[in-house]
DNA sequence: ATAATAAGCGAACATGCGTTCTATGTCAAG
DNA sequence: CTTGACATAGAACGCATGTTCGCTTATTAT
């Protein structure tokens, strides 16, 4: 950033700023010139105008010229939807069998949702939620009633953290995964650092998806 | 929740809405009428108008009568800036020195703050974020990288996890914490149930804070 | 003091924009 | 076939609302 900034607003120009703020609060949609007028206390509408173009000028606001309603604050404080992601909880995770998966029908409905902030996962593609059951998981140091936020995604890179079913053991576990240089064995490692590595026939294991964030609630 | 919701809307007031959403994203004003008209490709004014008022029965958006850009989307998916909330990652926890705690002077720069979903963590008051350095919090399920996000406060409930520094020790330390009956000994317990929990000095252990949430990214 | 510049007014104007009205089309029940 | 509840068009009406312009009143520089 340069330079805009609160060079001295004048105490008219300050009135409407907090003025737009605090309509936009209550009616989600910003005012009109002359409702500025009224509530900021300004006297006529040209001098609103006046303003409104030194707000502009100032950065503060944008304004879509002739548009009813054309003034939006810059304000940074502003958050858009896309800030916020809901990830549908689709069910547990539970040693003895494979993890649940997205039901591409099943509408998010509200009660199993958890949001996070956008900022913690990048996109919300494919994103879906799982809570752990049991202590099954405490080799990846995940603990019973812990959310692992998980991607559905098709190939994973070694080392990412995934969720996996092995078949010859029915069991669901969460482990760091890498192929071997050979394509047929995967090995599975554990998060926990004193547990060792194993290994496994690649075709005794679905990878579920891959884990993205862990989230523990205390 | 009773009634209301998703009681089959026709197809054109599925685009209505969701072109009114893309808009708002877009613009952070609502859309005109002839905006809607034209965006959702609908024929005529008077018929967006007919599926607004059904759209407002449904409960899906809010009117202002006669006034421009006068329709608000009820769906809950509108974020306020309240339902996000910045908290400062004050500094790292490691086990051989007592956990930073916020200083109140210190305004949170937007370098080292982590956002997350308000649902989350309940109140934004006192709240500040630890990463945590080094395996030694492991016991408590916590691996070296891991966000604490904390709650600073003063009284502690038996059973919260707490950020513990141990004076006699010189150690850091995430422990559930437990008073004593008598009054002069703490109980700390370890999250990881493989490992016993043990008894300290009520002054030889400093509550730094209280453990919210913990965030793992992979 | 005088000129120049910024600030303030209020009315008039031109669209912007929601509403309403009439006419037409559809489709199922009687 | 008729009736009546809906869905659809298009246009006209009229208030809402941003803009402009001429004019007066501070401020500040010369």
């Amino acid at each position: 950033m340069s330079h805009s900034a609160i060079e001295h607003l004048t105490e008219p120009q300050q009135r409407i700023l907090s003025f737009i703020s605090h309509y936009m609060d209550e009616h989600d949609v910003p005012p009109t010139i002359r409702e500025i007028q009224k509530g900021a206390g300004i006297s006529s509408t040209s001098m609103v105008s006046y303003h409104l173009k030194a707000l502009e000028r100032a950065n503060l606001l944008n304004r879509y010229e002739r548009r009813s309603r054309g003034v939006v604050l810059t304000h940074a404080h502003r958050v858009s939807p896309r800030d916020i992601v809901s990830v549908p909880i689709v069910g547990r995770i539970v040693a003895s069998e494979p993890a649940p998966t997205p039901d591409p029908d099943a509408l998010a409905d509200a009660e199993n949702t958890i949001q996070i902030a956008r900022s913690l996962v990048g996109s919300a593609d494919g994103l879906y939620a799982l809570e752990v059951q049991g202590d099954s998981m405490i080799d990846a140091l995940i603990n019973d009633g812990d959310i692992v936020i998980m991607r559905r995604t098709d190939e994973i890179k070694n080392g990412d953290l995934a969720a996996v079913f092995l078949t010859d053991r029915n069991e669901s576990t969460l482990k760091r995964v890498y192929r071997e240089k050979d394509g047929k064995r995967l090995k599975l490692k554990p998060e926990n650092p004193t547990m060792k590595p194993f290994y496994v026939d690649a075709h005794h294991a679905m990878i579920q998806g891959k884990v993205i964030c862990v989230i523990r609630k205390t």
